[in-house]
DNA sequence: ATTTTTTGTGCAATCGATTGTTTTTCTAAA
DNA sequence: TTTAGAAAAACAATCGATTGCACAAAAAAT
């Protein structure tokens, strides 16, 4: 019990050399069959553990990797992370989460804390309201690859995954108009947040191209969460100044939104269409289910680290500033009146 | 650029020795100030990272903690991460989170190579179909600290946090009989899990107090996801075996149950009431709100890092065989009907 | 029978930081 | 001027595994 035990321990149990032991447990072309046997019955019968820090520190290699997310509790960054799993764990990487809720003191401390040579590369998806990218170019002095995707910093000097936030913000917007809708609002998230920005970018974009003039207090940026929504509908509803459609960065404050509508009487699609943005686990079972844009994260998390491990083996050449993956607008209830009265 | 520099970089370009740098940086008091200052000026100078590997190999702990689960995508999960995290950095902890995705075997491998001396101790939920503990074991053979949330494995001889899952089930099927129900039916999880076991002993022993008799075909044993939960009402609709309520062991199948009764004309809570267990975020937003059991998640991750701390420190014997945190049943609209008719 | 090749091990340095034990340097008291 | 004592820095071992090189013994070739 306790303690413990080393190559050494093997070794010396045995009469050989530790480096022997060494080569022995893994394998190695070098060492008789005889002599692996009886190593491998020795180590067993000591409980040997293979210590992964003394294997790190001479190979400098941890065959481990970072990903640093805001937030743990979205179906679209869980399901990235089963997607980073899944490849990474088929090229023999492990892979270590940090959640930085969304505080860029968190991220930086994360970030250092895994760059002390605990990881091989990372795959990030910056906080919020980041502003300052010290960071992450010191990453990149040392030499460690970085993948950004979906949040990603606003300099093109870093890579990145991400879909066309803007374009699909677009077809969103489009899809609300084509289904006879004008006073089309938005929820927007903080504008320095490239994909935040992107999807309002898009909204603007489509509204110009339909001829439809946006005022400001169509537009509501806010955290993009459940209770935002909520207060964004009581603020309208206060204010009288009622949309027939809301296309929304987020998915979360628009089933604030709809519950909010739905308590004043409101009738959803008929009165006020909607299109979020996540493809929630929710999203299918609002009433009614609601419209969103799916950005397919668990292809994105995949092509995240297939990009990371070109990096590290280092053929980063081959990988592009920007990989843009297909998107999808899921279209549902929320905006589609069905054709019976 | 490129190349990482150590200690006796800095200490070859001041012509010192590598241990009087160590000191230097870590401040001790036999250096003086004179040399302190210049080190440090160099370390900046070089971009200088201390290299965690090798203090970790040197000092023989990481300061970092596993933490095991099944998956990501739980409310319940995220938020007790979330209490982990809270804790573990007030305390110097660094979080490494492995995902099991409900598979033994990753479970195994994600045990072994976090103990491979890359972890001070871990906090676990077990995967559903465990049924073999020996690398739990293992762990506890090598002195490593393990604290159990949740999920835990049916054997008193490892430490647990969790709920009194019997006695809050109990009080929900209560609930439900207090609302002048008695055909009420049980979504189940497979049995070899500590919890859901648990669970419908309280659901079991509740109906035996009210006098209730339950029928075989009552209890819906299943994956506890949101198809199960569709699928199990299509079969109660089939064989014509429908309940005046439900009681889940999980909110997600009960959100299948709901939006499949829904559909095929019942109202709820009038025709069928329902609770379920978990309050994940989509619960106070279904149509009826879903009562539920909220298992204060964040509080037991909060309780389970203090635990796994006192372990780390030597103080095992001061963190009891089982911690329980109390519970609460969140009455909503789904099994609460509204005075006015 | 001698040389060459193959095969199996041991030796020792290495990764980067830490730390107990000298050794050197400096200060101040005798 | 000598020397005890403190302060500052160097020396060297250590953590555990890996690996290039050297070296011996056994097998094969001449």
């Amino acid at each position: 019990m306790g303690k413990k035990s080393s190559i050494y321990d093997i070794a010396q149990k045995l009469g050989i050399t530790a480096s022997t032991v060494s080569r022995a447990l893994r394998d190695h072309s070098n060492i008789s069959e005889e002599v692996k046997k009886r190593v491998n019955e020795v180590a067993r019968e000591l409980n040997y553990k293979r210590n992964a820090i003394a294997v790190n520190l001479k190979q400098g290699s941890t065959r481990t990797i970072g990903v640093v997310i805001p937030q743990l509790n979205r179906h679209f960054f869980s399901s990235a992370i089963n997607g980073i799993e899944e490849v990474a764990s088929e090229a023999g990487y492990n892979v270590i989460i940090c959640q930085t809720r969304n505080d860029v003191r968190q991220e930086k401390k994360a970030v250092q804390m895994l760059s002390e040579s605990v990881v091989d590369g990372f795959i990030i998806s910056v906080v919020t309201d980041v502003s300052d990218y010290s960071h992450f170019r010191n990453l990149q002095d040392q030499g460690i690859p970085v993948i950004f995707f979906d949040r990603y910093p606003m300099s093109d000097e870093f890579k990145r995954v991400s879909i066309d936030d803007f374009l699909a913000s677009s077809q969103a917007v489009t899809h609300l108009a084509a289904a006879g809708r004008t006073k089309i609002f938005h929820f927007a998230g903080d504008q320095s947040v490239s994909i935040w920005h992107e999807r309002t970018r898009g909204y603007v974009s489509a509204m110009k191209q339909l001829g439809i003039t946006v005022k400001p207090d169509w537009i509501f940026k806010d955290t993009l969460n459940l209770e935002a929504g909520m207060q964004a509908v009581e603020r309208m509803i206060l204010s009288n100044n009622i949309p027939d459609a809301i296309f929304s960065s987020s998915d979360h404050p628009l089933l604030g939104a709809l519950s909010a509508f739905k308590k004043h009487g409101f009738r959803i699609p008929k009165d006020i269409a909607m299109v979020g943005y996540g493809n929630e686990i929710f999203s299918p079972f609002t009433e009614p289910p609601m419209s969103t844009v799916d950005q397919h994260s668990y292809e994105m998390g995949k092509l995240a680290f297939t990009n990371l491990l070109k990096c590290m083996e280092g053929a980063a050449s081959e990988v592009p500033k920007q990989s843009v993956l297909p998107h999808e607008l899921v279209i549902r209830g929320s905006s589609f009146l069905p054709d019976k009265p």
